[in-house]
DNA sequence: GCCGGAATCGCAACATGTTTCACTTTGGCG
DNA sequence: CGCCAAAGTGAAACATGTTGCGATTCCGGC
């Protein structure tokens, strides 16, 4: 009656464990794939469990709905992402440079799949999985208080964190919903990181470099 | 084949325009009294419609989704709301205190029909319907536009407006998704509003009054 | 190697958003 | 007044997320 991603059962390493990682992995993998071509719509259970090689129930037992699918299939993607970036740190001289960098990138290669992103941004603005979405916040915000500067993030940083990955987010969504085109969601975040590091004015030509 | 709402029909006035204008109050008005209680899940395209003594396709013929429904009664909600707050402007004696002021007393006024405000949110974080997504915001960002200072808002007055109404929505969400507390959003907008504008530093405690 | 219980399967049923369609009502207009 | 196209009705059908359940398979401990 439990998740079978609690633990307490059979050790990890055993073959159940490991023939049940296996049967989560085609799942998740399925979901990305319907995702890709079609998006949030495209994911449909039944075809997942199909995709997947697996009962309808069993994907049921894995991820208790599809918001829930997708969006531990983006706690992955934003923890990838997040390696990614850590891995190939950002080169800006000022902590408003490396923001801008780090978001900058992760919002291209989050557009280098547009469904796939449009299905987990969408099942992100509807979702009622609290624990999951709070994951993904954290992750991106993580992201942004990473490269901030040497040494723990002050209270400043933190709250500077947030607030732009609220702003983040907010872009995603007005991209996947057609509202703003894909450009849009960087701009958003130059401006509002600009604007809350206190860089330079603001007055419809940015003017540096 | 048109919604009843494309003018260019009988003229406006004319006992037909009378009715449906009507017959679409009485369906946003079902619609509100199931939200109240239940949110997004309570409101049942079915009854709405029995609700609102209409027949399911005539629900259909004047709003193309549930969504959609939803999100032009935020639409109303909304412009009421900026209504009140023009008709009460606030007192403040800086444009970040005004912006607080009228963001938090926006905010406690959705949070007073929480299940309502769940079921908008909701609709707004799913929807793929631009062109009332984008008149949502829009209204959001002039609630804050409207009381920075006297004159037209600067490019940097709008982009500030802009980031600081992503967060407000990013908030929300937060907030009916239960991730956050409802208390949670005033303070991410009063953070936000004092990082934005530069005022005075953060902390921690909060310092002035 | 065998057993018991958990995991999976297959499949049907259910819930609800959305569409369709044939029929009826209604309001504007000649 | 009487006609008719548009609007509305009622009910069924469809699409898809979600749940339930009996039959089957598989794993780990004995």
């Amino acid at each position: 009656m439990r998740t079978p991603t609690t633990s307490d059962g059979p050790a990890q390493g055993t073959a159940l464990a490991r023939s049940q990682a296996a049967r989560r992995r085609r799942v998740l993998d399925a979901a990305l794939r319907l995702a890709e071509r079609g998006g949030f719509d495209a994911v449909q259970m039944r075809d997942v469990a199909t995709e997947a090689n697996v009962a309808l129930g069993t994907v049921y037992r894995y991820f208790t709905s599809k918001e829930r699918l997708l969006l531990e299939a983006m706690v992955e993607e934003i923890e990838a992402l997040a390696a990614r970036l850590e891995a190939r740190p950002p080169v800006g001289t000022t902590p408003a440079d490396r923001i801008v960098e780090v978001l900058s990138r992760g919002t291209a290669s989050l557009q280098r799949h547009p469904e796939v992103t449009a299905a987990m941004v969408r099942a992100f603005g509807a979702a009622d999985e609290a624990d999951v979405v709070r994951r993904v916040s954290d992750i991106m915000t993580g992201i942004i208080t990473g490269v901030m500067h040497d040494g723990p993030p002050t209270p400043r940083d933190l709250a500077v964190a947030r607030t732009l990955q609220q702003v983040w987010l907010s872009s995603l969504i007005g991209w996947v919903g057609g509202v703003d085109d894909p450009a849009r969601v960087v701009v958003d975040l130059e401006t509002a990181t600009q604007l809350l590091l206190g860089d330079g004015a603001i007055d419809g030509a940015r003017a540096e470099r």
